[in-house]
DNA sequence: CGGACAAGCTGA
DNA sequence: CAGCTTGTCCGG
């Protein structure tokens, strides 16, 4: 018997090339595609993946040119989940396979794998839509923000091994814990890993979970599918749905996608056959909080004070906890008129326009620019609606009556316990249980210069929906879809002017979009130009270019055909989450 | 990535 | 031209 050959692509970054080396006999049993081996590369020991196994070596590679793999390190992905790193590769048009293959490695060494556990189906209460919708071959849905998502897992689980991908790691713990006390078997990732690739009930975890192993997989279910840190930030920026989805589809299992609020590509694109489940609309909006707007028109905008009377009734309320949400962004300016009390819009495309340095109005979702005049009455002298955060706790404090905290992103540990709290929107993130939260300026949320503005803007109500049972928006436009569809607890109401936005200019999930940017991305975006490339090229004036294209597949190849100049930090964003 | 080696610059 | 920096190439 002749050695085989393993294809080695080492873990080192910047280094995107595999090499051949020879699987010594008394490593044969343990080496497979995913290991993680250790091999001699250029005089030293590096780490890396089995890509392949090979009968001969690269053409022109004598057999006796080849180093044997030093070290079996242990398990790594498998095969399925290397091929899905590669579909990710033009999905998400990144260069690297390395990044994606490290994200499904475990942190530690996984030298052994423990005993499979797994338990009979429970008779726990599960949730007849979810039933319904795992007999029509899976989908997306609709769960209103105050339902609990366990009987939807727990009728997943009843298929076999179930994959369940949360947006925050905190909840997969407290899900993680819950579902051991029903008595069924978990792996919670990424410290699971062993335990997820040996055989559990419910692998469970957040974004990253996506890439875990889960033997036996018989379905996959993402919890929060509109929520945003499902999105990797850095790039390659693949969506945990998508993976999911795509992984799903692989292996021939059903996937759930529950949302309060599935976006528009869920709705499009995964939603299934049997469209998006959801419960009767009664039921529904009963899982809605109570959403109160205060119509900030009656109120006195150049008095710059975002603290009204009905959010005053609150905050002086001893008996009740309030969590203030400002969206104070550095640059991002609000205005109001003066004179007639609207707010200051962009004529082209009705987005939150704020003054330039150059005393001029600028969109910055459509480039927009006119002279600092009110779109209605014609004056020209405007309120700025977004105090300092310091400032506005001094004033939630005097009209409160008792101590308000100011929580910013910053800080690690939790907020001291106070009545009232103040803070950008990470405060949503940090304080788990209020009795009233309050947004003192929704509009630069709904209004925002982003073509996902409308979603982003309900996923807010819906995180404070979590929070606590009474919403309070303040906002100049309380006749937005955004707000009646959180009112009515109808989400769905959002939709259509969603499709209407998105299909004329085939954003996603009517087209593929990419944001390329930093140096070298124009020489990227005039080589997109060329006639012969299937993709549509557009400049913002500030050195970063949107590329569009009819699908993710031609998007893809096409970025990562580009040549991209000696020296360049080209940076591609693909499907941008605020463009 | 990081070592090897070559080509380029400086100073005595 | 030794001694050092900077750049390019390549690894099995």
């Amino acid at each position: 018997m002749t050695s085989q050959i393993a294809r080695v692509l080492p873990n080192i970054t910047g280094l995107d090339k595999s090499f051949d080396y020879l699987i010594p006999d008394e490593l044969a049993a343990s080496v497979r595609v995913g290991t993680v081996v250790r091999v001699e590369l250029h005089g030293r020991r590096v780490g890396g993946w089995v890509t392949e196994i090979l009968a001969s070596a690269a053409p022109g590679l004598a057999f006796d040119s080849l180093k044997p793999i030093a070290k079996v390190t242990g398990f790594g992905p498998d095969r399925e989940l290397i091929e899905l790193a590669e579909w990710a590769l033009v999905r998400w048009a990144a260069r690297r396979l390395r990044p994606m293959l490290v994200t499904a490695t475990p942190l530690r060494a996984v030298r052994a794998l423990p005993a499979e556990r797994r338990t009979s189906p429970s008779a726990e209460p599960t949730s007849p839509a979810t039933v319904e919708l795992l007999a029509a071959g899976g989908g997306a849905l609709r769960l209103p923000p105050r339902v609990d998502v366990m009987p939807a897992i727990l009728a997943a689980v009843r298929l076999g091994p179930c994959l369940v991908v949360v947006p925050q790691h905190d909840e997969a713990k407290l899900l993680d814990a819950r579902l051991r006390r029903a008595g069924i078997s978990t792996a919670l990732m990424p410290d699971g890993w062993a335990a997820a690739a040996a055989g559990v009930d419910v692998v469970i975890g957040s974004r990253s979970a996506a890439w875990a192993p889960c033997r036996g997989l018989s379905v996959a279910v993402v919890i929060d599918e509109q929520d945003e840190a499902l999105q990797e930030e850095r790039a390659p920026t693949w969506h945990a749905r998508d993976v999911i989805v795509e992984r799903c589809r692989r292996a021939g299992v059903p996937y759930v996608l529950v949302s309060p609020a599935p976006t528009l590509v869920a709705v499009e694109e995964y939603a299934g056959s049997s469209g998006v489940v959801h419960p009767p609309a009664a039921r529904e909006r009963a899982g809605w909080p109570g959403v109160v707007l205060v119509d900030r028109r009656d109120e006195d905008p150049w008095k710059k004070s975002l603290v009204t009377s009905p959010l005053i009734e609150r905050i002086r309320n001893p008996d009740l906890t309030v969590v203030c949400v400002s969206n104070i962004t550095g640059r991002a300016r609000v205005l109001a008129c003066r004179a007639c009390r609207a707010l200051i819009r962009c004529e082209q495309c009705d987005a939150a326009v704020g003054l330039a340095d150059d005393g001029m109005l600028s969109c910055r979702r459509c480039g927009a620019v006119r002279p600092p005049v009110c779109q209605e009455c014609g004056a020209s002298r405007f309120a700025n609606l977004r105090p300092g955060v310091t400032r506005l706790r001094e004033e939630l404090e005097a009209a409160a009556a008792r101590p308000v905290v100011s929580v910013t992103g910053a800080d690690d540990q939790p907020p001291t316990r106070a009545g009232v709290y103040v803070g950008t929107e990470a405060v949503l993130h940090r304080v788990h249980r209020a009795d009233v939260v309050a947004f003192l300026e929704f509009d630069s949320e709904m209004l925002a210069p982003r073509f996902r503005a409308a979603e982003q803007a309900l996923a807010l109500l819906i995180r404070a929906g979590r929070i606590a049972p009474e919403v309070l928006v303040q906002t100049f436009s309380p006749d937005h879809e955004v707000l009646r569809a959180a009112v009515a607890g109808d989400p769905a109401a959002i939709l259509p002017g969603e499709r209407e936005r998105r299909r004329p200019l085939s954003l996603p999930p009517y087209g593929a979009l990419a944001l390329v940017s930093g140096t070298g991305s124009a020489e990227v975006a005039a080589e997109l130009s060329k006639p012969d490339v299937e993709v549509d090229v557009g400049g913002d004036g500030t050195g970063r270019f949107l590329i569009r294209a009819a699908d993710w597949t031609t998007l893809g190849v096409a970025l990562n055909a580009a040549e991209r100049p000696p020296g360049s930090r080209v940076r591609v964003e693909v499907d941008p989450p605020r463009v």
